[in-house]
DNA sequence: ATCAGCACCTGTTGGC
DNA sequence: TGCCAACAGGTGCTGA
C-alpha cells in the first residue's frame, strides 16, 4: 500500500509528533523482521532523544541523539499508529484491520507509544548507526526521488534510455531509477499524461516525456496533500485514512467509466502487477 | 547485467 | 452457501 505519498505522511506527522521525545522501549511479538533481536533494540534505543524523521523512497527513518537511526518500512500492509494516554481509547483506533495486527511496540517516556502494525508481516524494522542508514543496501541503491527537483526532464529521459525494450509501467515501479513510485500511483500518473502503462521505453516521443514528469509530480503532490490512498488498509498515525481515493482516475476502476471520457476502464497485468489505463484517453 | 518469476504472509473476492 | 484459486498497494532472491 504505501507509496510515496503515504510514507511521506506518516514521515511529516511523526516530525510533528515524536521529535523531542524519549524512547523507554520496545517490545516485539514478530522478531523475524526486527534487526537487531528486539532486546538489543529496545536497549539500544532505550533513553534516546528523537531528532528528527525522513523518507528515503519507501523507507521511514527515524534519528535518534545518541547515533542511532530506525529504519522502518512499511510494505503492502504496514502502519504506525501513534497513542497517547489520552486518545488510546478512541474509537478510530479500535478497527480489526489496522489495530487486530499490531506486532511492535515503541514506548516513550511520557506514556505515548507508537504501534507497528502488519496484517501480512511484510513490513520491517531495522536499527542502524545513523552513519550507516545510507549504506543499507536498500537505501544505497535507491534511484532518485519521484519529487526530487532534480528530476527533470533530461534526467528522466537519461535514467530511461537504457531500458528502451521495456514497458513504461514496469521501469516506473523501479525503485533503483526512480524512487516512491508503487502500483497506484504509476496508474496515475500514466492516464494523467495520457500514455499506456505497456508503451515500450523507446516509443516513447521526444515530446511526451515532460507530459510524464508533470504527471507524476503532480500525482504524487496531490495525494501527499490527501494524506495518500487509502484503498483498504492505509491509516496514518492517527488512524485516519487518506483522501486520494476519491481522486483516482483509473487505479481500482477497471470497468467503470473513465472520468474524462467515459470509455470503460480496463485493467491489465504487467508482469505480476495489474494496472488500469483508459484506452481511449491513453495512446 | 538484466529481468521474469516466485517467495514472503494473511485476508478477501470471485468463479464454479 | 461453500470451497478454492486468484489476487492484494512491495521488495529480495534465484536462476535463466
Amino acid at each position: 500500500m504505501p507509496e510515496l505519498p503515504e510514507v511521506q505522511t506518516v514521515v511529516s506527522q511523526l516530525a510533528r509528533k515524536i521529535v523531542g521525545k524519549r524512547f523507554s522501549g520496545f517490545s516485539s511479538a514478530w522478531a523475524k523482521q526486527v534487526t537487531p533481536l528486539p532486546r538489543t533494540l529496545a536497549r539500544r534505543i532505550a533513553g534516546a532523544i528523537v531528532t528528527g524523521t525522513r523518507r528515503f523512497g519507501k523507507h521511514i527513518v527515524i534519528d535518534l541523539d545518541n547515533g542511532y537511526s530506525l529504519i522502518i518500512h512499511l510494505k503492502m500492509t504496514g502502519h504506525l499508529l501513534y497513542k497517547t494516554d489520552e486518545n488510546r481509547a478512541d474509537k478510530i483506533f479500535t478497527e480489526d484491520r489496522v489495530n487486530g495486527y499490531i506486532h511492535h511496540i515503541f514506548t516513550f517516556t511520557d506514556g505515548a507509544t507508537l504501534e507497528f502494525s502488519d496484517m501480512r508481516k511484510f513490513g520491517w524494522v531495522r536499527l542502524e548507526k545513523t552513519a550507516a542508514v545510507e549504506k543499507l543496501k536498500s537505501i544505497r541503491e535507491l534511484g532518485i526521488d519521484a519529487l526530487s527537483p532534480e528530476l527533470t526532464v533530461e534526467r528522466l529521459r537519461s535514467l530511461f534510455a537504457r531500458k528502451q525494450a521495456r514497458p513504461i509501467g514496469a521501469v516506473l515501479l523501479e525503485q533503483t531509477v526512480i524512487a516512491g513510485v508503487g502500483n497506484i500511483y504509476r496508474s496515475e500518473a500514466l492516464f494523467v499524461a495520457g500514455v499506456r502503462p505497456e508503451r515500450r521505453v523507446g516509443s516513447i516521443k521526444k515530446g511526451e516525456w515532460s507530459g510524464i514528469l508533470v504527471s507524476l509530480k503532480r500525482v504524487l503532490r496531490q495525494a501527499t496533500r490527501l494524506h495518500g490512498t487509502t484503498d483498504g488498509d492505509f491509516r496514518d498515525t492517527d488512524g485516519l485514512p487518506g483522501r486520494f481515493q476519491r481522486t483516482l482516475f483509473v487505479y481500482g476502476r477497471a470497468g467503470l467509466p473513465c472520468k474524462k471520457c467515459g470509455t470503460m476502464v480496463e485493467r491489465k497485468r504487467l508482469g505480476q502487477r495489474s494496472f488500469f489505463f483508459c484506452a481511449r484517453c491513453q495512446q
